[in-house]
This record gives C-alpha cells, structure tokens and sequence, in this order.
DNA sequence: CTAGTTCCGGACCGATCGGTCAAATACAAG
DNA sequence: CTTGTATTTGACCGATCGGTCCGGAACTAG
C-alpha cells in the first residue's frame, strides 16, 4: 500500500446506490456516478470494476442491509409476532412525503430491468425473496404460537402470501397509486392471515 | 396520399412492442427498432415520431390490450364468478415454458424502470391498475351475489387486495421465483377472498 | 404521359456512451 | 532523501447513441 485511497468505499457505494436508484442501470451513465461520488472515472474503475460490477456491488449491499432491516423490524424483543407484522404492513401502505414522488425499492426496479437478461440479478432477487418469505414464516409461526393466528393456516403458503402483496404494494407504489388501495391490501392481506384488524 | 405505405403500422407496433418488452426502453435502440420492425430511421421517424412516443403508443396499445384480455377472460359467460377468479389465478401462477425464461408484464416492467421519471408512464400504469380493479371487484361482487364469496366482505377492498398479489405475483415471476410460492400466493389469496379450494 | 405528393433508405450529424491509459502525485519503506 | 508502489486525474479512444435530412423511388391525380 503505497498512496493511500482518499475516498472511503462505503460513502462511494452510498452514492452509487443513490443513482443507481434513482435513474436505473441503463439510465445512468460513468459521468452521472463520477458527478455522485466525486471520483474520477480510473478510480471507479480502479476500486469497482466496470460500471456492471459496481451495480451488483450496490445491489448486493441494498439486498443485505434490507433483509437486516426487515429482520430488525420483525425480531424486535418487544410487542408481539402479530403487532410487529401489523407494523410492517402499515409502513409499507405508508407514503412518505406526498411532495416527494416515492421510489420503490431498489431491488423491485431492478429485478424488472435486469432480471430477464442478467443471471446474476435474478439470482440476487431469488435470494433476497426467499430470505423475507423466511422472515415472514417465522413471524407468522410466531403469532401462531401466541395464538394470533389461527394454527391451522400453513405458515409456509401464508407467508408466501404476504411477500406477495408486499411486492405488490411496491409494485403499486412505482405507479403512484392511491394510499387507499395500498391499504386495502395490506387489510386484506392481514386479514387473510387470521389477523383482523 | 401519393405514395402509399409498404408497412401495416399494427405489425410494426407488434414488432416494436416485442423489442421493448425484451429489452426494456433505455436498453432498446433505434438500430434494435429498426431490425425489428424492417423500416428504416426516417420512416420510424415520420410514422411515429421519436422513441420516446413511439414506446408511448407501444405502451398504450399494451395496456388496452391487457385490460381487454382481463375482461374477456373474467366476463365469459360461462362459469361462475367464483371459477373464472379461481381460473385467472391459476394461470398467473403458471410459469409457461420452463425451458424460455418468464418473461413478465411489459407494464409491470415499464412502470419500475420509467414511472418514476416519466409522468405518462406513471398515469397510464395507474389508469390500467384501476381498471383491472375495477374488474376484479366486479367479479368479487358476482361471486357475492353468488353466494361463493362472503356478503360481509367489502368488495372494494376485496379486490385491491387481490390486485396486489397479482402484481405481487408478476414481480415474483420477474426473478425466476419457484412456482410453488407463486401457488401459494394465489391459493392463500382466494383464500382470503373467502374462495376456499 | 406529366406533375405533384408522399414515403423510403441510408448517409450523416454532434453528443455521449463505457472503457483505457499514461503522466502526475502521494504516500510507505529503507 | 531516494526508491517503489498505489492512486488520481483527465485526456483520449472507437463505438454507438438518438435524431436529421435529402435524393430517389413509388404512387395518385389530371
């Protein structure tokens, strides 16, 4: 190690992902992520690889720290199974800010870009699907358990369920729909489960 | 008219369609056009206007086919309205040839990659959502009236819930995920809609 | 037939694409 | 301070991008 880096590699990727995000894979050029993380186009070079490999750099650290933050927010110590997949639920009918459009998930816009032409990709999108459906059983056995939800339902199947309306409401939400619907779904979907409201 | 056309702008719509379908709109060049449809840049050009309007029309004429072919298929007179949901789910959740990759909703695929930037996109995304909605609560409330599905489910809600986990399922469908978690979303679904199998 | 109009094909345009490379630079080791 | 190595910078590359334009071809009207 002679010259020593003068940037630091998770800021940069912070950024790719930023752009990334917001514009797609095609859609952003070098120069755009040159703009994003201040370096010159060698060094992204240099430190990534070519513009393909930092996309699956950023997608791979966007499906990890979403499978952790969904791991958080469904294994808090406190509450119960059932009130921790409520909560999913209703953030995800959630909005954000009504003057700023709402961008999907990362992973959702790529996966539809990608998937299709780009092994890797769906690969990485298989991955992290099966690692929320997994997320999403346990929660369900849990409320199982506790007696939230009815023990004749197959957790499995349930939980398969659910991750498709979430995938859905993304789905949903990349086209602006209303928050009503995405909150039908949710409803339904809970209700489905053996959770009433 | 002095010269006519050499080309049926219905299959060229066809063509291009396919080619944006496949490719997605950032990844599809005007040379690709070109292959595709036999008609040279200028005549793209005059007939259609730029790529951006012509993927308009493609997109356009996608979605009102689709909603037609939803309604055609959830309206036959045949069967209950029960059967015709119960059918409609059973063949989303069929991934046809294994051997060809799944190639999903050209909708589902234009919406994450352009909704977000592209103010057309996102209106006609919501407008064909809100129909298949539409449609789908006209079933849900056949079914009803049919004694197949609950009275005191709420229709509306019903129906975005089930619209979800079709767009759910195509998002699914877009990574390659098993079929048997497509299934189960599907069964788990009617299931909530109150058609048990 | 001629005149007028529309359409076709592809040469051509500047801009931008992703990617390479060499010279300049900044550090660690000795 | 000298040497060696790793990093940075930005000029540069050929390819390709979306879009324009024009000469010739194909047809209708008269």
């Amino acid at each position: 190690m002679a010259r020593p880096r003068k940037f630091d590699e998770q800021q940069v990727l912070r950024s790719a992902t930023e752009t990334f995000w917001t514009s797609g894979f095609a859609a952003t050029s070098l120069d755009d992520l040159m703009r994003a993380t201040g370096l010159g186009k060698g060094s992204l070079y240099g430190a990534f690889g070519d513009k393909q490999a930092l996309f699956l750099r950023v997608l791979d650290g966007y499906c990890t720290d979403a499978a952790a933050g969904l791991r958080a927010r469904l294994s808090g110590p406190e509450s119960s199974s059932a009130e921790r997949l409520r909560a999913l639920f209703d953030v995800m009918a959630t909005v954000g800010d009504p003057s700023a459009p709402p961008r999907a998930c990362l992973l959702a816009k790529s996966t539809a870009e990608l998937a299709a032409t780009n092994p890797d990709v769906a690969t990485r999108a298989r991955q992290t699907f099966t690692t929320i459906a997994g997320l999403l059983q346990a929660e369900v056995e849990g409320a199982q358990a506790a007696g939230d939800i009815p023990a004749d339902r197959d957790a499995r199947r349930t939980a398969h369920h659910l991750l498709a309306v979430l995938r859905g409401m993304e789905a949903l939400t990349e086209a602006g729909m209303d928050e009503s619907v995405l909150r039908d779904a949710a409803d339904a979907a809970l209700a489905v489960a053996g959770l009433s409201r």
